[in-house]
DNA sequence: TTGTAAGCGTTATCAG
DNA sequence: CTGATAACGCTTACAA
């Protein structure tokens, strides 16, 4: 692979001048330029992104941390990210799957030196306190639902105004005893959403008891157990927010199994709005989340911070979510109503 | 942040020896090893990732190549290489959604010195042909259904057995006349199952016509805009063949609209069970492929070739698929025959 | 077992 | 506008 000297041999000029035509970091006069291009191209020239790395101390390259997730919004966001990223000049190094904070950090130390910034998706608690200690040597975006930004910038989907929308619409449609089934207790997530449908309830001047809170861990598995205790509730209630579309799924088919009709005896509504939402039996009431939309952001953000430099800890993004009303919940009523503030802070 | 000079000085060893404890590349003693180990780790020190792959020439990351292409089977994939990787100590250096053979190119350019080899998942033919010339600087791992390897490593799914089992599959249920819904004509996948196709219809010694083999893009629309011909025909096809699951969905919902029962009336069957395919109306019967092995399988390869360097060209390994044997099919018979040979070559 | 010193391919800082 | 030359942080002969 030929070199900035080969360049420069060749062309009868010096390493510098290769390199103020590669960085256009000065003036060069045309014809100068124009042969160094040419035997640059003829030698198939480019760069070499370690060396560069070294004296600039920058990477262009972004790291993504990932927690264990499935699926198509897991996909979505990076490929979000990913197109954000590319028209900048930038790479993204991905590490996926890191079910715990230890995983987490160790993955984070290894790619020391190799990335400029940071986001990190984290729902678990324990882990983003972990990482946002280290958002002093690194611009580091946090994508969750985490209450206290400490110090990185945090973007975060609008988890509880998604679920009170959800609940109010199930509301409006007459329900009176909603229960719900909640995901993870340590997940951010769930938490908000949780948050959001107790608000509901409460602005609606409806009581309910620790009995309708079931809970489940976001897997379809959970959702179908979480139906029996369901059924037995006296009086039994009439519709169920399941906080993510899998245990919906699962409410789904337990229900399915018990012959309980949906939405006539239960109505039933999720959460995340995943490709498969629409294709359920019935199709199911949920709230879609933009997850394209939301990888863009976080790098744009990053990619923000890296020029400008405004370090404005504690901002805090909260990415709108929409209701989308199918028949699962036993309303065709209006689809799309908008969920969430688009931005607490900022410009 | 600390450099390996500051730890030496701390030390009082030499950089060479704080070197050698942190590549084990020759003997130390052990009470000198123990003095750098403490000093690095009060000073959280860690080996420059740029300085070190100057030198050495050796990035420790894989690039990853993928199509415009969405969903499950995608994050999947990556899933996959990621674990593999990471066990490695390797990086995933991630440049998706590439639709045409040009982006393809520009960006493996910018991926210049970041990475010691390449996976490319290339369905487009004309991508293929000129990715695999750049075999000769750099590692490649193909993943796709091409038929040329052009010296490289190729991994492919068993396309063609497992699209021979399915139809197989139809004509041991009694079926006689079964059409297929293909992909575009470009793409090496559907091609492959169109041979596939054809192939299981001859062995059972059934004609059909060209108006048996309708044109889709392996999108659900195609895939509902071809109902239309499909039920046109005369005599009526028993049985219909999607070349992918989300054309299957197009089907299904073009036949529910025609109030065709399926599969009473007709017999549906796709490609790929992606994860909603189990959940549709009636469940689908399709092929499984899994995408998580194919990932860390490539990433293996690659691995392999960078230890031993057994630059085995010409090398083709064949994934095995599953036939996913639902009720779309009106059958409930065993399910998960093993299709398609798992090695054409190799130890 | 340890230290010294020569690079690795760039960019940045000076002079000219 | 252009050219020397010193870093950047590390690995790796070669010496001791």
């Amino acid at each position: 692979m030929a070199t900035i000297k080969d360049v420069a041999r060749e062309a009868g000029v010096s390493v510098a001048t290769v390199s103020r035509v590669f960085n256009e970091s000065a003036p060069v006069k045309d014809a100068t330029r124009r042969i160094v291009q040419d035997v640059a191209g003829r030698l198939n020239y480019w760069p070499n992104a370690a060396a560069r790395s070294l004296i600039t101390s920058r990477t262009q390259a972004i790291g993504v941390l990932l927690p264990d997730l499935y699926g198509e919004f897991y996909s979505e966001i990076l490929r979000g990210m990913d197109c954000a990223a590319r028209v900048a000049g930038f790479h993204l190094l991905v590490s996926s799957s890191h079910a715990h904070a230890e995983e987490l950090i160790d993955a984070l130390r290894m790619m020391r030196g190799r990335i400029d910034s940071l986001i990190v998706m984290a729902p678990d608690v324990d882990a983003r306190a972990a990482i946002s200690s280290m958002s002093r040597d690194l611009p580091i975006v946090l994508i969750d639902s985490g209450v206290e930004p400490d110090g990185c910038e945090c973007i975060s989907i609008a988890n509880e105004a998604g679920a009170r929308a959800l609940v109010k619409h199930l509301i409006g449609l007459g329900h009176r005893r909603i229960a719900t089934i909640t995901g993870p207790v340590r997940n951010a997530d769930a938490v908000l959403r949780l948050k959001g449908y107790r608000a509901a309830l409460r602005a609606a001047g409806l009581t309910h008891g620790p009995e309708h809170e079931i809970r489940g861990d976001f897997s379809e598995r959970s959702g179908y157990e979480a139906v029996a205790r369901l059924l037995a509730l006296k009086p039994r209630p009439t519709a169920v927010f399941a906080a993510n579309d899998y245990m919906a799924i699962g409410v789904l088919g337990a229900l399915s199994d018990a012959r309980v009709k949906v939405p006539e005896q239960i109505a039933v509504v999720g959460f995340d709005d995943i490709a498969m939402a629409r294709y359920l039996n019935p199709p199911l009431t949920t709230v879609h989340v933009d997850a394209n939309k939301l990888g863009a952001l976080a790098v744009h953000r990053l990619l923000e911070a890296a020029r400008g430099g405004r370090r404005d800890s504690k901002r805090r993004d909260v990415l709108a979510t929409n209701l989308v009303v199918r028949s699962s919940c036993g309303s065709t009523a209006a689809n799309g109503a908008r969920t969430g503030s688009a931005r607490s802070r900022g410009h």
